[in-house]
RNA sequence: GGGGAAUUAGCUCAGCUGGUAGAGCGCUGCGAUCGCACCGCAGAGGUCAGGGGUUCGAGUCCCCUAUUCUCCA
């Protein structure tokens, strides 16, 4: 640790016990004191959100949102936690400023309708003072500029200094999840590194005194379209303390980076780059900041399921690796590193993630492959830009860097670096300039969808109630439409042809998810009758689809819906064979394999799965077998729904980085396998009858697909192969089994036989031509040689025609006419071959042979002494020889 | 979700404004060597990702599809 002389505030005057100084102390000072106080600890959630609306958990609020927003129930009254967040919207800023990250925890107690304002104000200041020895004469708070009350609770309970209250605007202390809904002001605690200066005069904007470390939000209103603020009858506290700053405090360190929850990382990039962080000038030490927290970024998003990728958060993943590799570049480093910072960085947050060590290997691999790519990346683009400085420009231009960065990633910065390196400049401007064409581009093309039938779809769904899915015990249920949408359109009311998607109350259909397809069947009661073609989940909404066939429905119509049972025993049977494939996976391949997704149609399956190399054909035999001897054990399968604690204690397969409630359903193949699992299953594995792998491929670096047919699908698969065999069979005369040795044999001697008709054609046309050699007329300087040689094609006239020019030398005029096929008027050949001195004397074999080719009905051209055209007429073709002889005695004569 | 680019021999890639598909490495054979490596000679190996279109003619131009790379949201 760069700092020395711990203390515990400068003004720490007499601590009631020893304040934690470590991140790992602090974390859990704060758990413990607000355990302490009856809250639940809540563990971290994923990085990766449940709210679909946003790509990160950007806040340690966030899992607790839907909370706030009354969609869920609170876990408890008041709960606590240690969230590990990520953001990347100031990710220039990381590394240049004091407290800037992309990854960082946030602590947080959050009060459900139970202790409001006074009460977390009184408990955050007694954190602040008493657990982490915080002197009050450094601590500022600020209040929102309406917020009377809290300021008075400060003032007159807490007893602050009323000068060290400060009110700022809605910017800074007003709380709010979007324009509508639950809102509040909030309250600020600040830490002043320089409280010499005074009470006089405090500017919380300067970061040089003040950081803020901990954010009160008091959630009391409800704002609705109108703006109009409403008090809420359940208010909540939503609070935030940053862990990395608390640290920056009382590890009285410069910067958040300089912490213990991050200077290791430093420490381990600076040693691999062999230098030294506090021998480094600015410039360095920002890249080796940089480097510590985004290695802690990529360490713990990789752990939480993200791969590296051109969308959404494995984006965000691929974007700050690279970064990181390019500061390390930056300091020198010349090989790859990044599983090196990987390693360091799990063994840095293991003891707080104990989960990064059970996924270390698979963090590990992506980091390299990663590397590996965007070194490739580099290697291109630096390829690329020595092609544009070869041509000695004046500066590189703006479109030149845009294109090397947006079509091959190239960094703009190591552009200009090496065009420096040349002495020359980038045009920042013009790149800028492209860029923002790029964006209007996108922009303007990003507008034209939605509020489609998408649109009308969420809303549907999101103003209905959960559907209650009944398909587990009965295909056949009464039910009550609560909602409608026709041809795209909310409704009322729909009739026969419209196609619909609707919402009902309960439903026997299978809604798509977890890899299985939906159901289909009919809906039908009252003369009406709709066909559902398939089912989609949104949220916990089913949404059925379909099209009336007859008569009319209407919101609140009552209907049976069935399900297609046949349908539905194939999707079943291939929904159990996936499990079994996975457990033989595990049993045959790697016992580590993870499922990586899977697709269970009514006709086939998928299942992708990570796995570094190809399963082998023999592997796959094996599965094969294990599988099929699986279903002829016929084991019944035993379906359950636990606490998913118990589930895993069990021993049950849970998806990686998949949510699931806290009671789930486990779907158990006795002695063979277990998995979290809410599809549809059979209720015996003889039901699935057979199974067979149809295919193994890649999908992606390191995943690996199989695909299968299960149950009734196998019978289809094998008629589709019986229609390709048989009739070869018949075809070759051959038995099935022969097949294949007769197809190589004739495709080898196609091959030689094609290839002795090339010599063959070859030799006849030299011969042919050979004979024209004495036919040539001598013009002057020159010798015309005009003929017609059919059953030659396009390349042996050529030859032929280059070959007589060669033999009849510089004033050689070849022109050489023919139908390659004698039979086929249709097609024309003509070829024509100048030597030097007649494309001197004027004539140009690509016009000249252009012009005949015309009488032929087609046209044509190539280069001044070797030119090649077509036509279409053959009955043509003597007459335009004739003429084109003419032409050329001409011209030459003119010569 | 929207741009840009790529896909040619087993591998890495050339192939200009449409006119007979190439190189290096690897592979096979022969030579040289006691043998290996190096070397010399010869050879095999391609539906130019797939499908449409324009054209007398498409690896080359246009459209669609697939896959990969890349930028933006």
């Amino acid at each position: 640790m760069p700092g020395t002389g711990f203390f515990c505030s400068p003004m720490a005057a007499a601590p009631r016990r020893a304040c934690p100084r470590t991140g790992a102390e602090i974390r859990a000072a704060f758990l413990d004191f607000y355990e302490q106080r009856g809250h639940k600890a809540m563990a971290s959630a994923s990085l990766i959100p449940d709210d679909p609306t946003v790509l990160l958990t950007i806040a340690g609020m966030l899992p607790f949102k839907p909370v706030f927003l009354g969609q869920a129930p609170a876990p408890a009254p008041r709960a606590t936690s240690s969230q590990k967040c990520i953001r990347t919207n100031d990710i220039e800023n990381v590394g240049r400023t004091a407290r800037h990250h992309t990854f960082f925890e946030m602590l947080g107690n959050f009060s459900f309708g139970d202790y409001f304002k006074e009460q977390a104000i009184t408990w955050a200041w007694e954190l602040s003072t008493e657990v982490f020895g915080l002197s009050p004469n450094n601590l500022v708070v600020s209040v929102f500029r309406e917020d009377d009350e809290a300021e008075a609770i400060w003032r007159d309970r807490v007893g602050v200094n009323p000068k060290r209250i400060i009110r700022l605007d809605e910017a800074d202390n007003f709380w709010a999840s979007g324009p509508t809904g639950p809102c509040g002001p909030c309250s600020e605690i600040y830490y002043d590194f320089k409280p010499e200066l005074g009470d006089d005069g405090i500017d919380l904007e300067d970061d040089s005194r003040f950081i803020e470390f901990y954010n009160l939000v008091f959630m009391q209103s409800n704002r609705d379209a109108g703006g109009t603020l409403t008090p809420l009858a359940a208010r909540n506290i939503d609070t935030g303390l940053g862990l990395e700053r608390m640290a920056q405090i009382l590890q009285g360190v410069p910067n958040n980076y300089e912490t213990d929850l991050i200077y290791p990382l430093i420490e381990t990039a600076a040693q691999l780059a062999g230098v030294d962080y506090r021998a480094l000038d600015t410039k360095g030490k920002t890249s080796l900041k940089v480097i510590g927290d985004h290695s802690r970024a990529i360490t713990q998003l990789i752990c939480d399921g993200v791969t590296a990728s051109n969308l959404g958060r494995g984006y965000i993943l691929r974007r700050l690796l690279r970064r990181v590799v390019r500061h390390g570049r930056l300091l020198g480093i010349d090989r790859p590193f990044l599983a090196a910072m990987g390693e360091a960085s799990i063994t840095l947050m293991a003891a707080a993630y104990p989960q990064l060590l059970e996924r270390r290997e698979v963090i590990l691999a992506e980091l390299e492959r990663e590397e590996a790519r965007f070194l490739e990346t580099l290697e291109r683009g630096e390829k690329l830009l020595a092609e544009v400085l070869a041509a000695k420009p004046s500066q590189i231009s703006g479109e030149q860097a845009f294109e090397l960065y947006d079509t091959y990633g190239f960094p703009l910065e190591l552009t200009e670096e090496i065009a420096e390196e040349h002495g020359l400049t980038v045009d920042l401007a013009g790149f800028e300039a492209a860029m923002e064409a790029q964006r209007q581009r996108a922009k303007a093309a990003a507008v034209s969808i939605d509020l489609t039938l998408q649109g009308a779809i969420e809303q549907m769904a999101a103003a209905a109630e959960a559907t209650a899915f009944k398909g587990y015990e009965q295909l056949e249920h009464p039910c009550c439409v609560l909602a409608l949408v026709a041809n795209g359109e909310p409704a009322e009311r729909a009739g026969a042809g419209d196609s619909v998607q609707l919402v009902l109350d309960s439903t026997p259909f299978y809604g798509e998810g977890g890899g299985q397809v939906g159901d289909r069947g009919v809906l039908s009661g009252d003369g009406v009758i709709v066909a559902i073609e398939g089912v989609s989940r949104n949220r916990s909404v089913f949404v059925h689809s379909g099209q009336i066939e007859r008569g009319s429905l209407a919101i609140g119509a009552l209907v049976t819906a069935r399900v297609d049972a046949a349908c539905r025993r194939r999707a079943q049977a291939n929904h159990t064979a996936t499990h079994l494939l996975q457990a033989a996976l595990k049993q045959i391949v790697d016992p580590a394999i993870g499922q990586a997704g899977s697709l269970v149609d009514f006709d086939r399956l998928r299942f992708d799965f990570h796995c570094p190399r190809a399963v082998t054909p023999a592997e796959l035999e094996q599965i094969e077998a294990l599988i099929n001897g699986w279903i002829s054990e016929a084991h019944t399968l035993q379906v359950a729904e636990m606490a998913i604690e118990q589930a895993k204690a069990a021993g049950a397969v849970a998806m990686f980085g998949e949510k699931y409630a806290d009671v789930v359903r486990v779907v158990d193949v006795p002695g063979v396998s277990m998995e979290l699992c809410g599809g549809t299953h059979v209720a015996n594995t003889a039901e699935i009858g057979l199974f067979k792998i149809v295919s193994e491929s890649g999908v992606a670096a390191g995943i690996r697909r199989i695909e299968a047919v299960a149950g009734p699908a196998v019978l289809a698969y094998l008629k589709e192969r019986e229609a390709v065999v048989k009739p070869l069979a018949e075809r070759f005369k051959a038995q099935p089994g022969e097949i294949v040795e007769r197809v190589v044999a004739l495709a080898d001697e196609l091959k030689a036989t094609q290839k002795a008709l090339a010599v063959a054609r070859s030799e006849l046309a030299s011969a042919k031509a050979g004979a024209l050699v004495h036919k040539a007329e001598p013009l002057g300087d020159f010798r015309l040689l005009v003929a017609r040689l059919d059953g030659v094609d396009g390349a042996g006239l050529q030859n032929a025609a280059q070959g007589l020019a060669d033999q009849l030398g510089d004033g050689a005029a070849v022109v050489l006419g023919g139908l390659p096929d004698p039979a086929d008027l249709a097609k024309v050949i003509l070829v024509a071959a100048f030597g030097a001195a007649v494309v001197a004397a004027g004539p140009k074999a690509g016009a000249f042979i252009g012009g005949v080719a015309k009488a032929c009905g087609g046209g044509g051209g190539g280069r001044p002494n070797l030119a090649q055209a077509g036509g279409r007429d053959g009955a043509a073709l003597d007459g335009a020889l004739v003429q084109a002889r003419e032409e050329l005695r001409m011209s030459l004569l003119e010569g």
